[in-house]
DNA sequence: AAATTCTCCTGAAGGC
DNA sequence: TGCCTTCAGGAGAATT
């Protein structure tokens, strides 16, 4: 389940091996993701070179002077980089080998994608109708405001929502709601502009304290078992159903919201 | 058009 | 101990 910081963590992580590099090999195991692999994607990028690698909401792009690679790692999606040669396992969908370095993809549930295209990759379809990077100017509270007027969709769904905000997942979505005192539950459309305001300042104090912390595990990168970003970060209310409340100790509540669980403190958020 | 539900998949956790 | 059921979840697709 990377969010947003855990694939800004990533794409921080694999560019000091990666940029630049040839591609010597690409070795497709399990072309099976959310969509197929491309079929021909070992001839597509072997004798190429990387040229930039890029974040888009949760996508990894890829960048060649023919086209772009796009990278997404779904829920359980991982990269790593292999300076030695190491046996694949099980869910190690995907090798791209350079020179020096190998970079594994592995996908337990295989949510992720691996996709190419020739085209402006703005233009896929997967990115077109994408919302503002929250850590930019263009997501302010006033956006958010002006974005929600007349709909009815809870507020959680609301900030969920791709096309209106990316890289807010199920668990940041949950803390920030609980960081700016607002009720997940609450119609889009009726929460006011200072509410907003206060959401988008809590969405933006999250995700970048999420990377902060990330980055602190970079060292750890070329380990099997490094692990950026929320599991380095004290959560406040997800996965804490039940437990007391870090401001006012009541037991925090729990409901699900459009399939997604979401625990909130019924006191602190109204 | 907008909102809700379904779907992909496997590992973990819970029940008996 | 072990098998079976349930659940989790990113986000596009399908449905209401």
């Amino acid at each position: 389940m990377p969010e947003l910081p855990e694939v800004e963590t990533t794409l921080r992580g694999i560019e000091p091996h990666l940029l630049h590099k040839r591609i010597t090999q690409v070795i497709v195991r399990h072309p099976r993701l959310r969509w197929p692999i491309p079929n021909n994607l070992n001839a597509l990028l072997t004798g190429q070179t990387i040229q930039a690698i890029h974040r888009r909401a949760k996508y990894i792009l890829f960048t060649f002077k023919h086209g772009t690679l796009i990278l997404h790692l779904g829920m359980s999606g991982r990269v790593r980089i292999l300076q030695e040669n190491t046996p694949p396992e099980k869910h190690d969908h995907v090798d791209i080998q350079t020179a020096n370095c190998t970079l594994r993809f592995t996908d337990p549930r295989r949510f992720g994608a691996v996709l190419w295209t020739d085209e402006d990759p703005a233009a896929h379809p997967l990115l077109a109708h994408l919302g503002p990077e929250p850590l930019t100017h263009d997501f302010s509270g006033q956006y958010l405001w002006e974005r929600s007027r007349h709909k009815t969709v809870t507020v959680k769904s609301f900030i969920m929502d791709s096309k209106v905000v990316v890289g807010v997942g199920n668990i940041y979505a949950a803390e920030a709601l609980f960081l700016a005192g607002v009720h997940p539950k609450r119609a889009a459309g009726k929460v006011n502009e200072a509410e907003y305001v206060a959401l988008v300042k809590a969405i933006k104090k999250i995700l970048q304290n999420a990377i902060k912390q990330g980055g602190t595990t970079l060292k750890d990168f070329l380990k099997s078992d490094g692990k950026p970003g929320y599991f380095r970060v004290k959560l406040k209310v997800y996965g804490r159903d039940g437990e007391p409340c870090v401001n006012c100790g009541e037991a925090l509540s729990h409901l699900r919201i459009g399939q997604r669980a979401t625990v909130f403190c019924k006191n602190c958020q109204q």
